[in-house]
DNA sequence: TTAATGTATATAGTAACTATATAGTCAAGG
DNA sequence: CCTTGACTATATAGTTACTATATACATTAA
């Protein structure tokens, strides 16, 4: 289209209609990305209409997430099956952008559910709650590790949530087991876990829990977890109840949300039988 | 979770963790975004576990495009409240990201449509084609303009593709009136438009055409345009057609996919009734 | 004719890394 | 005990894609 040959656009009108700063225009022209179709003699830059198009292809390629750099690269060896190829490629990956913000919005819908949640909690509460059904997605087995070990166990579990998709927004929580809690060793984790509440197939690791446990929380750092657990057993006692294989820990309130320490809020879980 | 207290991750395993350069978690410390937990006397930096979670949330909101003064700016003011007012605003912005990359996406599956038919056209035939009807969103009024109107309107319009989201990746053309392509003035455009598969409701300008066209390719630049009119004309007398009332330009080949003008195309619809 | 607005170039600054140079630290092998 | 290789640190410069600023010249409107 667009052979009104003789009306131009100045360098202002055309950064209006592309909707970009002048310089940016101009640095275009340096690069020699997009240069304007005629300089006059006081070297005065004039765009045709035609270069919109031109202007607004770079724009998709770098929303696309293409530098400057390559979309110059393609620009120099512009050919109709190069630019199907192109637009092959960029489909792929604003598919997989795409999907990755489709991820993003699911996290955050958790986070806003789970602090919601934490809002209206009494966290000086003790309760006993048949908890039903959750997937967990759990780590090797870390119990006993070595300082080493543990290390590599959780960067691969990390991973494993990077690589799998299996960052769901709920927070990363501990699993003790039963005789590691009776003897003290409130942080001798056998298994790190993440909830999946929408889990795959094709993926291992996968265990679900219910069942009855007695549920507190633990205002503090970690170093004074002891305390809260000693009045989780208390009640525990007068309730006739046992402890049972494991004990779930997941923060509710860690660094993300509070700056002080002495403001977390770890949710502990204690899976409960009848004593008999 | 994680007190693990004495196990820490050195700057190189929670880069890996985190899956970024070691130097990005320096720079994160000089500008105090993240600092790790401790320093040794040699100014060893120590990272525990629990500060992935602060990092991922980091991660998390530079995805969403905020800009590290801005998180630092929540992280100085956390609060379970803040955190969730956070929430609500990035689950907006990450869902307008996300719609924008369907629009991206469907643009891309139109250039991929309109370039592989481009490639199997033959530029030399001259067509006589029933158009199906088609919906095209018109700008002003542009015939006879003045150089400054042209300017305004070319803008307007494209403001509007963009304010409305009407960029479907179709290209823009011109519409030619009957009598200024008898004189001659085959630049002399009285809309240009947009083709628009799924109009939607409440936007004006909006225009079905549908006909018998006569259908050829100006291969050239635009200065030659003339001699392909001369041709369809013939054509059109051999087959006694008068021209109907307009003539639909666009490109087919532009800057976009061509180096050179000699080698852009465009393609011409030539509205027709059947001379009596 | 003067002021406001436009154009140009040149240069420096910005964000968020990233790379490089130099030096100190630490653990394993000979 | 010494060396080697792999790590750590800081400091500084480079990168990308702008963006802002300073200065000078041009055009237009009152």
């Amino acid at each position: 289209m667009f052979n009104k040959n003789v009306k131009y656009f100045t360098t202002g009108e055309f950064a209006k209609i592309c909707k970009v700063n002048k310089q940016t225009l101009i640095y275009y022209d340096q690069i020699g990305l997009l240069s304007p179709i005629m300089k006059d003699s006081k070297d005065y830059r004039y765009y045709s209409i035609a270069q919109y198009e031109f202007f607004s292809v770079i724009e998709l390629l770098k929303e696309v997430g293409m530098s400057l750099k390559d979309i110059q690269k393609y620009m120099a060896e512009k050919s109709p099956e190069n630019f199907l190829d192109l637009m092959y490629q960029q489909k792929k990956i604003v598919a997989k952008k795409r999907r990755e913000l489709e991820m993003i919005e699911s996290i955050i819908d958790v986070k806003i559910d789970l602090t919601k949640e934490a809002l209206h909690l009494d966290f000086d509460s003790i309760t006993i709650e048949h908890l039903p059904e959750a997937m967990l997605y759990l780590s090797k087995n870390i119990e006993n590790s070595t300082e080493e070990q543990f290390t590599k166990a959780v960067s691969d579990f990390i991973d494993e949530l990077d690589r799998s998709q299996l960052d769901t927004g709920y927070p990363i929580g501990g699993i003790t087991r039963r005789e590691q809690v009776l003897a003290g060793n409130y942080d001798n984790y056998s298994y790190l876990y993440i909830e999946q509440p929408h889990p795959r197939e094709g993926h291992p690791y996968f265990e679900a829990i219910e069942g009855d446990f007695i549920v507190g929380y633990h205002v503090g750092d970690s170093t004074t977890l002891g305390e809260t657990y000693e009045r989780l057993f208390k009640v525990m006692q007068v309730n006739g109840f046992e402890l049972g294989e494991y004990v779930y820990e997941e923060y509710i309130y860690d660094a993300v949300i509070k700056n002080r320490e002495e403001d977390y809020v770890t949710k502990i879980m204690i899976e409960i039988k009848k004593g008999c």
